[in-house]
RNA sequence: GCAGAUGUGGCGGAACUGGCAGACGCACAGGACUUAAAAUCCUGCGAGGGUUAAACCUCGUGCCGGUUCGAUUCCGGCCAUCUGCACCA
C-alpha cells in the first residue's frame, strides 16, 4: 500500500509535541548536549525554506545525539522586534504585538509541521516583558560598567520621513519608501564599547571550535593593525596634526597630508585658511554620502587642497600641503593620514588625479623587480629595501618599521599604536518596536538607571508609530510616559525614548533557554553551569561579523561581572548556505521565485523536504532549489517504504550484507558529524538499490537502516519501525555501531597507469606488499602486452591506491 | 573598494591525506508491466574518434603557467560568479 505522509506525519507530530518527547531533562548528572540554531524573525511572509536548513542539519544531529545517550537541549524561540514589524505598523496602523503574535502563532505551525524534535516548553520570546526585563538588566551592567556612553554619531536621516534609516533603507542616496534624498545628521547615541574587548575577541578565538573562514572574518572585521601615531606640526601655529599610519617605514616618502571632511583641525585653523567656502562646500557634499559610499566610490577620488596652511614633516622638517577628501574617514584612526602616493595605491591614485608629486622610498630587492611610478604605486612590503631614507636606507620594510617607531618615540614625535577597524557599537534607535533603555535623564544627577526591581521598563501601548519632527523616537511623543523622577534624587527627569537595536535580544538568547522561566535571574547558576556553553551552534554566514561578533561580547562583558562560567558562549559554529531560487538567483517576491514550505510539506510531506534539504548540495555552499530533484527524494523514501515488500526474518546481518552495514553506519555517523549530509543520503539511497537488487532485506538490516535515517526521516522511520512490531521507538534505541574490522574489505582492485594514465587494474589482497602486488601485477596479460616493446623506467607501488609503471 | 567564498557532464553534485574523474540524484532515451497513460521495475547515459558489437584511442574538472611518476586536489598569475560591509535580520 502506498505510504501516506500526511497522516503519518501528524500523527507522529501529535504524539511528540503532546508527551514533550525531545524536551531537554533537567536531570544535570547526564551528560549534556547543547545545539542552536539561530532563532528565527518571525516576519509576515512565514517560514522560509531557508531556515530548515539549518533547523535540519542540527536536529539530525540533536537526534543522533539523544541516541548517544545524551541530556539534549534543542530549543526554539523568536528574535521578535524589528523593523519590518514597525513598518507594517505604520502602514497599516496594527499594533507591532499583534502582527509579532500572529505570526509566532504561524512559524509554531510551520516548524512543528517539519517535526524538529525542539523543545517546545523553552520558547524564548525577545519581546516578551519577561524576556527582555533581562535584555535591559544586562544593559544596566554594561552602563554601570562604564561600557554604555552617549555621544554624537551621524545617522541616514530621510528628508522626507524625517527619519532616522537603515542602511538598507538607503537605495542610491535616496530613501527607500519615499524617494526623498537621504542626509547624514548629527545625532545623539547610547554606545556600548565594543573596541574595549576587541583583543580577547581575537585572542579568545583559539580556544574555539569555529570553521576556519569565520575566524578570518572575525578577526579581518576586528581589523588589528599595528603602526605608529605620528605629530605632524602646522606650520606657522601652534596646532599638530596627529596621524595613524601602519607604514612608518615610509615616513620620508611622504608628499602631502589628508583629513576628513570632518576633521576638527578645519574648523581650529579657520582663519589661516584662504579657501573656506570651498573647502565648506566639499563638507556638505560628503555630508551626503555614508562611509560604504566613500570606499566604494573611491574609483573617482575628490577633494580639495586646503591653502594657507602647510604641514611639516617631524623627520625631514620638509613643508608639505594638506588636503581635505573623503576617501580618509573620520570614524578610523586619527581621521588624518600621511599620504605617501609612491608605495599606497590610494594615495597613489589621488595623487595621480591632482597631479601632487611623488617620492620613491623604497625599492625592489632585485633589479628584476620593477618599480615604475608612471603606472601605479610599488606596495611590495616583502622585498622591499629602503632608499632616500637617511637612517633607514638599505633596511628592509620590518626593520625600517621598528627602527623609525624607536626614533619617533625617542623624540617625542610618534608612539607605537595598535588600531583596530572595529568601532564601537551603535546602540540607539530612533524606533518604537525595540527594548527601551532603561535610563532616565535628570539635569542634576546626568543619565541615571532604573533600579533594577523596577525592571522591565515595559514597552508603552501607542498608536502611532510614526517618528517626530526631528527624527526621534515615537515614544518621545508620549511625555506622560517620557516625564518620570529621578531614581537617584527625585527630581523632575526625563526617560530615554530611544530603543535597543534587534541585536540586544539576540545578544544573549541562548543563556535564557537554559532557565527560561526564572523571574529571579537570567538563568539559575546551576543551570548556567550545566550547560554553557552551547556545544554546537550553526547559523548563516551573513552573522559572521555582526550577531556572532556581539554575542561573543556580551558574553565576555557577563563573564567578566561573574554571571556567566564560560569566557565564550559558542564551543563550536558552523555554517550553512543560503538556498536560492529556481533560476539561481535570492529568493524574492519581486523575482517571482519564492518557494513556500507550506505548499512543500502539503505536497511531498516534511520527510522529503528534509532529505531533500540535506541532499541537495554540501551543507555550506548555496544551492538552488529544484522541485524535479524533491520529487527524486520523495522516490527515493517511497523505495524505503516499499522494502516491507521482501522484508524476512533475521536476528543478524546477512553475510551478503554484513560489509555494507557496517560500512554504512560509520559513513554516515561520520558524515552526520562532518555535516556532509549530502553524502550521507547518497549511501542510503545506494543501500536501497542493493536491497532492490538482491530483492531481500532482513529484519536486523532493516532495523539498522531505519535508525540511521531516522534523524533524516523521522516520521516514516518510526512508523516503519511500528509496523516491524518494536516496543520502543527509534529514538528510544542506541545509536548503532560498528566493527571496524568488519568495513574493511579482503581484496582490491588496484588501478595500474602507464606513465600516469590508467590501463589496468588488478585484484590485490588489501594491504598487499610491493613484492606481492608486483608479482600479480606483472602477471597481468593487459599489462603484459602493453610491456612488450617498452623499457621499464620506474615502477611506483602506493599500498592500496595505485601501481605506476614509468615506461619509455 | 575591503573582506570571505565558489567555479567538475544537459542540471544538483561525488572523489579520504596528491592516486581509477563523474558516486548518488534529476533530466533524457530504450525496455518490461498496462487496452492506454501515470506510477512502478530494469537498462543506458561526459565529448570526439573507432567497431556489426566490443576492444581500443584522443580530449576533458573556469583560463594560462609551474611542481610531480601522477594534479579537480599543491604553488604562481588571471577571469567570472555569489555573500557581507556596522540602523535588514
Amino acid at each position: 500500500m502506498a505510504y501516506n505522509f500526511t497522516e503519518v506525519e501528524k500523527k507522529w507530530q501529535n504524539k511528540w509535541y503532546s508527551e514533550g518527547t525531545f524536551n531537554a531533562s533537567n536531570d544535570y548528572s547526564k551528560e549534556k548536549w547543547y545545539g542552536l540554531i539561530e532563532f528565527p524573525y518571525p516576519s509576515g511572509q512565514g517560514l522560509h525554506v531557508g531556515h530548515p536548513r539549518s533547523y535540519t542539519a542540527l536536529d539530525i544531529i540533536a537526534r543522533k545525539r539523544r541516541m548517544q545517550g545524551y541530556n539534549v537541549l534543542y530549543p526554539i524561540g523568536f528574535d521578535a522586534f524589528g523593523l519590518p514589524a514597525e513598518n507594517y505598523a505604520i502602514k497599516n496602523h496594527v499594533h507591532p504585538r499583534i502582527t509579532t503574535e500572529k505570526n509566532i502563532a504561524h512559524f509554531t505551525e510551520q516548524l512543528k509541521a517539519l517535526g524538529f524534535s525542539f523543545d517546545w516548553s523553552r520558547v524564548v520570546n525577545t519581546t516578551d516583558p519577561e524576556y527582555y526585563k533581562w535584555t535591559q538588566w544586562i544593559f544596566i551592567q554594561l552602563f554601570k560598567h562604564g561600557l554604555a556612553y552617549k555621544t554624537t554619531m551621524p545617522i541616514n536621516f530621510c528628508t522626507g520621513c524625517k527619519v532616522g534609516l537603515a542602511n538598507e533603507e538607503v537605495v542610491n542616496g535616496v530613501c527607500e519608501r519615499c524617494g526623498s534624498p537621504v542626509v547624514q545628521k548629527e545625532k545623539s547615541q547610547w554606545m556600548l564599547k565594543i573596541t574595549e574587548y576587541a583583543q580577547r575577541l581575537i585572542d579568545d578565538l583559539d580556544d574555539v571550535d569555529y570553521l576556519e573562514k569565520i575566524k578570518i572574518q572575525q578577526k579581518n572585521w576586528i581589523g588589528r593593525s599595528e603602526g605608529a601615531e605620528v605629530t605632524f606640526p602646522i606650520a606657522n601655529s601652534d596646532e599638530n596634526l596627529v596621524v595613524y599610519t601602519t607604514r612608518p617605514d615610509t615616513l620620508f616618502g611622504v608628499t602631502y597630508m589628508v583629513v576628513a571632511p570632518e576633521h576638527p583641525m578645519i574648523e581650529k585653523l579657520a582663519d589661516k585658511i584662504t579657501n573656506m567656502d570651498e573647502i565648506k562646500e566639499y563638507q556638505r557634499k560628503a555630508s551626503l554620502k555614508s562611509d560604504f559610499e566613500r570606499s566604494e566610490l573611491n574609483k573617482e577620488k575628490t577633494g580639495v587642497p586646503i591653502r594657507g596652511i602647510m604641514a611639516i614633516n617631524p623627520i625631514t622638517k620638509e613643508e608639505i600641503p594638506v588636503w581635505v577628501s573623503d576617501y580618509v574617514l573620520i570614524t578610523y584612526g586619527t581621521g588624518a593620514i600621511m599620504a605617501v602616493p609612491a608605495h599606497d595605491t590610494r594615495d597613489y591614485e589621488f595623487a595621480k588625479k591632482f597631479d601632487i608629486s611623488m617620492k620613491q622610498v623604497i625599492k625592489g630587492f632585485s633589479d628584476d623587480v620593477v618599480c615604475d611610478l608612471d603606472k601605479e604605486a610599488f606596495t611590495d612590503v616583502e622585498t622591499g629595501i629602503l632608499i632616500n631614507s637617511g637612517f633607514l636606507n638599505d633596511l628592509s620594510v620590518e626593520e625600517a618599521k621598528k627602527k623609525m617607531i624607536s626614533y619617533l618615540e625617542e623624540n617625542h614625535i610618534g608612539v607605537k599604536k595598535v588600531n583596530y577597524k572595529l568601532r564601537d557599537w551603535v546602540f540607539s534607535r530612533q524606533r518604537y518596536w525595540g527594548e527601551p533603555i532603561p535610563m532616565v535623564y535628570c539635569e542634576k544627577c546626568g543619565w541615571v538607571p532604573l533600579p533594577e526591581e523596577e525592571l522591565p521598563l515595559t514597552l508603552p501601548d501607542i498608536e502611532d508609530y510614526e517618528p517626530g519632527e526631528n527624527g526621534e523616537s515615537p515614544l518621545a511623543k508620549h511625555t506622560e510616559w517620557v516625564n518620570t523622577t529621578c531614581p537617584h534624587c527625585g527630581g523632575k527627569a526625563k526617560r530615554e525614548t530611544d530603543t535597543m537595536p534587534q541585536w540586544a535580544g539576540s545578544s544573549w538568547y541562548f543563556l535564557r533557554y537554559m532557565d527560561p522561566h526564572n523571574d529571579k535571574a537570567l538563568a539559575s547558576k546551576e543551570a548556567l553551569d550545566y550547560w554553557s556553553p552551547v556545544d554546537w551552534y550553526n547559523g548563516g554566514m551573513e552573522h559572521t561579523t555582526l550577531h556572532l561578533l556581539y554575542s561573543r561580547f556580551w558574553h565576555k562583558f557577563l563573564y567578566d561581572i561573574g554571571v556567566v562560567p564560560t569566557k565564550e558562549p559558542y564551543q563550536k559554529r558552523t555554517s550553512h548556505g543560503m538556498i536560492l531560487g529556481a533560476n539561481g538567483e535570492k529568493m524574492s517576491k519581486s523575482k517571482g521565485n519564492v518557494i513556500n514550505p507550506d505548499d512543500i510539506v502539503r505536497e511531498f510531506g516534511a520527510d522529503t523536504f528534509r532529505v531533500y534539504e540535506m541532499f541537495m548540495g554540501p551543507f555550506d555552499q548555496t544551492a538552488p532549489w529544484s522541485m524535479e530533484s524533491i520529487r527524486g527524494c520523495g522516490k527515493f523514501l517511497d523505495r524505503v517504504w516499499n522494502m516491507q515488500e521482501f522484508l524476512v526474518e533475521g536476528d543478524s546481518y546477512s553475510p551478503k550484507f554484513e560489509k555494507m552495514m557496517h560500512k554504512a553506519i560509520k559513513k554516515v555517523s561520520s558524515d552526520i558529524e562532518e555535516m556532509k549530509f549530502n553524502t550521507a543520503v547518497s549511501t542510503f539511497m545506494t543501500m536501497v538499490n542493493e536491497f532492490y537488487k538482491a530483492k531481500r532485506i532482513n529484519k536486523a538490516e532493516f532495523k539498522t537502516f531505519l535508525q540511521l535515517l531516522n534523524p533524516f526521516a523521522p516520521h516514516m522511520t518510526e512508523e516503519l519501525n511500528e509496523k516491524l512490531g518494536e516496543s520502543k521507538t527509534i529514538a528510544e534505541t542506541p545509536w548503532p555501531t560498528y566493527d571496524e574490522a568488519k568495513t574493511i574489505d579482503d581484496e582490491i582492485e588496484l588501478p595500474v597507469q602507464f606513465n600516469g594514465k590508467l590501463k589496468a587494474t588488478v585484484k590485490v589482497p588489501m594491504d598487499a606488499e610491493e613484492s606481492t602486488a608486483k608479482e600479480i601485477v606483472h602477471n597481468n596479460e593487459t599489462v603484459t602486452a602493453l610491456l612488450q616493446d617498452k623499457t621499464i623506467v620506474k615502477e611506483i607501488y602506493v599500498k592500496n591506491k595505485i601501481y605506476n609503471i614509468v615506461v619509455r
